[in-house]
DNA sequence: GCCATTGATATA
DNA sequence: ATATCAATGGCA
């Protein structure tokens, strides 16, 4: 009978823990944060984390014992369990869903079914049919093969019945193996043999060498590169001493030198050695010194500064001086940011104590920093990352930033744990008593809220850094352009005499519009028809460059159409515009300028982006069409111009936030322009440009949008005055979702009576032939969060208990915004 | 009648 | 999540 037991947790979406036993040595070993291989169903090998460690046999199932022991220490700090833990309650997903979004894939191994040919049993070839055969052969020439190589051979899915016979006949066996996804990496270096270290037989041998004067140069290398490093890779003496592989192994052969392997950090800052902040602007100095008056006060802080303020310098300096307490520092930011010139400016400062996390960063890369801040190693003192890097194991934290505080790329929205970065950072900030500075220049109205309401520090910075002035603003009527016939395309006789102006000075011009890099809908003048996804409830775009028409949802596609599909006739008309339209119009009206086009399309390579912003540092780009992308921290400094060509999708957009968004969008485009001495233009076209958001992008009137859009939100019962929790209802099969639907709003409404809306069906009520509802709950910031999670979770559960709904897809978003 | 796909169910 | 088992349905 065992007697020792321990709860894993596995990163799978299941509300409970697993129990398995363990021996007394292995109880005694094991601490919490560890991880655990362990046999799970009835083949495969998962990885887990080891939660506790206990005496109680369950009562119920009979334990299995554990397969491996994966570390000698454990990776996960207490720190962050009890954090995971709110977040899977707050967020109410399972904690296994918290760890697999935590922890780099590398930490978590899965067992493959391998297959390997057997040997020692003697079998008649003539009984195997074709494909028992093609996989026989083959492994004749592989050792082994996975499952998937198989499915591959065999071009189909389901190949656990030939594997069977396969074994039934004698001819492979099958083991389930893990994968150590991560190794270190080595790097080679060499020194001197032991017995040459003795000046003596040193003289000897270079005596013996002056015959072998490659050789003898390389030697010579070696002592003039040790005197200033410690260990001397092979790679740099071959370079140094100007020699080649061959001569190095034969020093090895003859046993005058020695090789050794040490471990290697991937991500190695070679830069300069670090320099000495620039100083700060009396501007900037008032809010360093606010900041730090505000943090003896609270916890949080809010920064607003302008865009181009010089916000960064700021961070640095606080930075500066939290590194001398020796606490950790997690600066966060939006994923495309982290692209920019930030991290190398940041290297800049900081040199060798930054790290850097996201998820275009590899596997082992991952780990390594995960390693290192778990260490409190120097290196990662500072972590510059995006959301993910808050899953950090931080032994010590002192210090968050959290710059574009606003951004909703910091909403994670798919798969579970549907957190908010930067709610979520200010609960680990808490449990570390870190304190948090959250910055933008357009603060979402929450955060600004809770600052206005005392929660949060305020520190306003009004002035843009080197006194630049804010760029000037002007709304163009593109209604009454187009009554006086003064549109060229989309572009008013205003933007064309301010871009004709700009090129004329050798200046930059930016072009936003907001279409996603998508093309227009196409539709029949005749019958008004026009053409639809077949999976999706939404009409198809048309992209000129393949000439095809594609779903944004699904990515179906087809070409582009010649006559109407309903009622034959040719007159497809395109309606709307997207940023290639507006590439191809530009390249017409100045065809003496470089024209370039950001977007998702545009930056799909891996450096395509980076590309594009060289280009537009060296001057090599007049004008720059772009979508949103253009609104994330780019800093050129020649752009005069910024021109929108058309704010009303933004504003049109269906969502409590699409003002708020329009006015951050739109305020975060215009800083754009004028960076430098000169001041910028900024010229906003739109058909309706008395709309209250746009007065107040163009008049700068943070204060005006904010004190209106909170009032119109408490109307609405929006945030910050309520919470939302959303609930998804999906399935391929409309009445069996409608009447899922229907059923949990109504099991809702008994305990939450009104403040359950809905069900609802959004703007796109089907994708990928999923029919799709929502249903709001508005939880009033005085009522209880955890009792409507609650009854939220109870009416889950029943939920499940009907045969009817087992295979709904339900979806739970807590703040969904 | 057999094979393939879809659905239900348990995972310790 | 996912493998496995049971049930259902299509085609030789």
């Amino acid at each position: 009978m065992p007697v020792y037991f321990i709860d894993v947790i596995l990163p799978i979406p299941l509300r409970q823990a697993f129990t398995y036993n363990v021996n007394k040595d292995e109880a005694g070993f094991l601490k919490p944060g560890m991880r655990v291989a362990v046999p799970f169903g009835k083949s495969k090998i998962y990885t887990g984390i080891v939660y506790a460690i206990h005496q109680n046999d369950p009562p119920t199932y009979e334990t299995k014992s554990i397969d491996q022991i994966l570390d000698e220490t454990p990776i996960i700090t207490a720190t962050q369990l009890k954090h995971w833990e709110w977040m899977a309650n707050y967020y109410m997903c399972t904690l296994g869903e918290v760890i697999r979004a935590a922890l780099p894939s590398a930490f978590l191994l899965e067992s493959e079914t391998i297959i390997t040919l057997r040997k020692d049993v003697e079998f008649d070839e003539g009984t195997l049919n074709d494909e028992e055969f093609v996989v026989f052969e083959a492994l004749q020439n592989q050792s082994s093969l996975h499952i998937n190589d198989i499915r591959n051979i065999l071009d189909r899915t389901h190949v656990v019945g030939v594997i069977q016979n396969l074994i039934e006949k004698g001819v492979v066996t099958v083991q389930e193996e893990l994968f150590e996804q991560y190794k270190p990496k080595l790097k080679r270096y060499l020194k001197l043999k032991a017995p040459f270290h003795e000046e003596a037989s040193l003289r000897e041998l270079l005596d013996e060498l002056s015959r072998a004067p490659k050789q003898r140069n390389v030697l010579m290398t070696l002592f003039m590169l040790s005197a200033t490093e410690k260990n001397v890779e092979s790679v740099l003496l071959q370079k140094k001493a100007d020699s080649t592989a061959s001569v190095i192994k034969t020093l090895i052969d003859k046993g005058i030198l020695e090789e050794y392997y040490l471990q290697k950090d991937r991500m190695e800052y070679t830069g300069d050695a670090p320099s000495e902040a620039k100083g700060l602007s009396p501007a900037q100095q008032v809010a360093f010194q606010e900041i730090e008056a505000s943090f003896k006060e609270t916890d949080i802080t809010l920064l607003h500064g302008v865009t181009s303020s010089g916000k960064t310098e700021i961070y640095v300096k606080l930075m500066e001086e939290m590194l001398e307490t020796g606490k950790q520092i997690l600066y966060i930011l939006p994923e495309i940011a982290l692209t920019t010139q930030l991290i190398s400016r940041l290297q800049h400062y900081f040199g060798k104590k930054v790290a850097v996390y996201h998820s275009k960063y590899s596997n082992n890369e991952r780990v390594e920093v995960w390693q290192q801040a778990l260490q409190q190693k120097q290196k990662a003192q500072i972590v510059i990352g995006a959301r993910s890097a808050l899953f950090l194991p931080f032994q010590n934290l002192g210090f968050v930033i959290v710059d574009e505080e606003h951004e909703p790329s910091f909403k994670q929205y798919n798969p579970a744990p549907r957190y908010h970065a930067r709610d979520t950072v200010l609960v680990l900030a808490q449990l570390h008593k870190a304190k948090v500075l959250m910055g933008s220049a357009t603060p979402s109205l929450e955060s600004y809220y809770n600052a206005k309401d005392g929660k949060y520090g305020l520190v306003v910075l009004k002035e843009r850094f080197g006194n630049v002035l804010m760029p000037e603003m002007e709304l163009v009527d593109i209604r009454d352009k187009l009554k006086k016939k003064r549109m060229s395309g989309h572009f008013s006789d205003r933007l064309l005499e301010e871009m004709e102006e700009a090129l004329q000075n050798k200046e930059q011009v930016i072009l936003f519009q907001n279409r996603r890099g998508y093309s227009p809908i196409v539709e029949c003048t005749t019958c008004g028809v026009s053409p639809q996804c077949p999976n999706c409830d939404v009409s198809l775009t048309y992209h000129q460059h393949k000439d095809q028409l594609r779903c944004h949802y699904c990515g179906y596609s087809m070409a582009m159409l010649i006559s109407c599909l309903a009622c034959g006739s040719e007159t497809l008309d395109s309606k709307g515009f997207g940023t290639e339209q507006i590439e191809e119009e530009l390249k017409e009206l100045f065809p003496n300028h470089s024209v370039a086009r950001m977007d998702q399309d545009t930056t799909k390579g891996k450096h395509a982006y980076a590309k594009l912003i060289e280009r537009m540092e060296d001057k090599d780009i007049d004008i720059l069409v772009g979508t949103q992308m253009l609104a994330k921290g780019l800093d050129f400094r020649d752009v005069s111009l910024v021109g929108v060509m058309n704010a009303d999708n933004l504003l049109n957009f269906p969502d409590f936030r699409a003002h708020e968004r329009s006015f951050q969008l739109l305020q975060q485009v215009a800083g754009r322009a004028g960076r430098t001495q000169k001041r910028g233009k900024v010229i906003i076209q739109s058909y309706n440009p008395y709309h209250q958001i746009l007065r107040q992008v163009s008049t700068n009137d943070y204060e005006g949008m904010y004190k209106e859009q909170t009032e119109e939100r408490y109307q609405f019962k929006y945030p910050p005055h309520y919470r939302i929790i959303k609930i998804t209802v999906k399935h391929r099969n409309f009445s069996t979702m409608d009447k899922a639907s229907k059923w949990f709003a109504e099991v809702l409404k008994m305990p939450l009576k009104e403040h359950v809306l809905g069900p609802v069906s959004p703007p796109v009520g089907r994708i990928r032939n999923e029919f799709i509802t929502n249903i709001l709950v508005k939880i009033p910031k005085e009522n209880s969060l955890s009792r409507s999670k609650g009854y939220i979770l109870k009416a889950q559960q029943r939920f499940l208990a009907v045969k009817e709904f087992s295979r709904v897809k339900l979806t739970v978003d807590v703040d969904n915004y």
